[in-house]
DNA sequence: TGTACATCAGTGAACGCGCGTTCACTGATGTAC
DNA sequence: TGTACATCAGTGAACGCGCGTTCACTGATGTAC
């Protein structure tokens, strides 16, 4: 029944955009709108509760998709699987996207639960990188170090991979990080308009960008 | 008048979130809603306004800051002042950023309006790279051309070359777009909270990857 | 200089709507003896 | 096998609220003669 719930309720966000209204979910049910609050406390918990599950919707799309790579050596195929399934399910499911990645919702400040299943992508993502390090396919020479990096900078990377990637170089967490805000900020542009009128070969493009961003990692 | 409608409407939208309300701002104003309708004619009217607003200040403010290099063969120096003159706006004007960038409003179609209005950044940071390429300070030999880049995108390429950047190579451009859509990531995940736990020396890491991209496009 | 009139910014009440949440309730289902 | 009772999913009315928009209006200001 809870299920149930989510799955109407998602239907509704795919329908009307971010504004989630318990009632319209009752609605849809063919129930009234007091009945929701038997599974939800309120509005906000159903709320948070699609957001943790589209992180880890989401993650479970990327992990699969990194997964079905089983040459594990082939590091840029797993990283263009796992970015294209990034994609994918934000296509499939734009409401949700947006929820997770666009504008905060007003009024809503996400519980810190949500941090783990967030976290699930960039460590999957941040794994391809580790098992290319520990394999000896990819090397922290291969990367261009930045000229100057700052101190405050450093710090935020060297606890960022004991949190995500433990082991590797800060060097090849900094290049990944990189291609992450490349993967999301081409996927942002296009689910929230901004590529109109400007790139209409929206899947080659994001592809031939990702194919960038394997190229700037050095796998 | 309608200048102090605008005024207080920023306001709201910075205190409040997206969810901008007609009531609200009369109630700010000490007028009765009523009176917004003498001069706009519908909510959607007072949003499009604001977006357009916003979208000339922060190209007013990127022009200047553009500007504000006098030696125009600088032009990394240029990029990394025009870049961090969209970070301070977007940090300044956090509630218009997200109305221009972020997940778009439910129920809210921009008009084509705002398209010109939008063009303004891009096209300071497609300068940059074309007066560098009219001085022969940057070729496109410079850019590693990635290996296949599908018809359709240079279809794309060529379309949007001519529109806001005529006479520049289209691995240029393509370079170009690259750290657009990079800068506007970064931003996007710094302002909607993705970066948390994450990075926390948000301006250092900012202007890093700001010099990184500068690196990617050969100024 | 003084009167008549037009302009027009802002008022206040009302419309119909949707919202989240509460609360006492009904009535079906399942369990215990 | 049959009765008494507890559980609990869902109801329906109500609360107080905010919203966008309309409409007839007031009353001050400025203009024309």
């Amino acid at each position: 029944m809870i299920e149930e719930i989510k799955r109407v309720a998602r239907q509704r966000l795919a329908a009307e955009g971010a504004n989630l209204s318990l009632r319209a979910v009752a609605r849809d049910m063919g129930m009234v709108s007091s009945a929701l609050y038997r599974y939800f406390a309120s509005r906000d918990d159903l709320l948070t509760v699609l957001i943790l599950d589209g992180y880890n919707a989401l993650g479970d799309a990327v992990e699969a998709a990194d997964a079905a790579v089983t040459d594990r050596t082939r590091l840029r195929a797993r990283w263009l699987s796992a970015t294209r399934a990034v994609r994918d399910w934000a296509l499939a499911n734009r409401a949700e996207y947006a929820l997770l990645y666009g504008s905060p919702v007003p009024g809503y400040a996400a519980p810190q639960d949500t941090i783990a299943a967030a976290a699930r992508t960039p460590i999957v993502l941040a794994a391809i990188l580790t098992d290319g390090y520990a394999a000896g396919i990819v090397t922290a020479a291969g990367f261009r170090r930045p000229a100057s990096l700052p101190a405050a900078v450093q710090a935020d990377l060297s606890r960022t991979r004991d949190q995500i990637a433990p082991g590797l170089p800060e060097e090849l967490l900094h290049a990944g990080l990189t291609c992450w805000l490349q993967l999301f900020g081409v996927l942002s542009f296009e689910l929230f308009g901004q590529l109109n009128n400007v790139i209409d070969a929206r899947a080659e493009f994001f592809g031939q960008q990702m194919e960038l961003m394997a190229d700037l990692m050095g796998i």
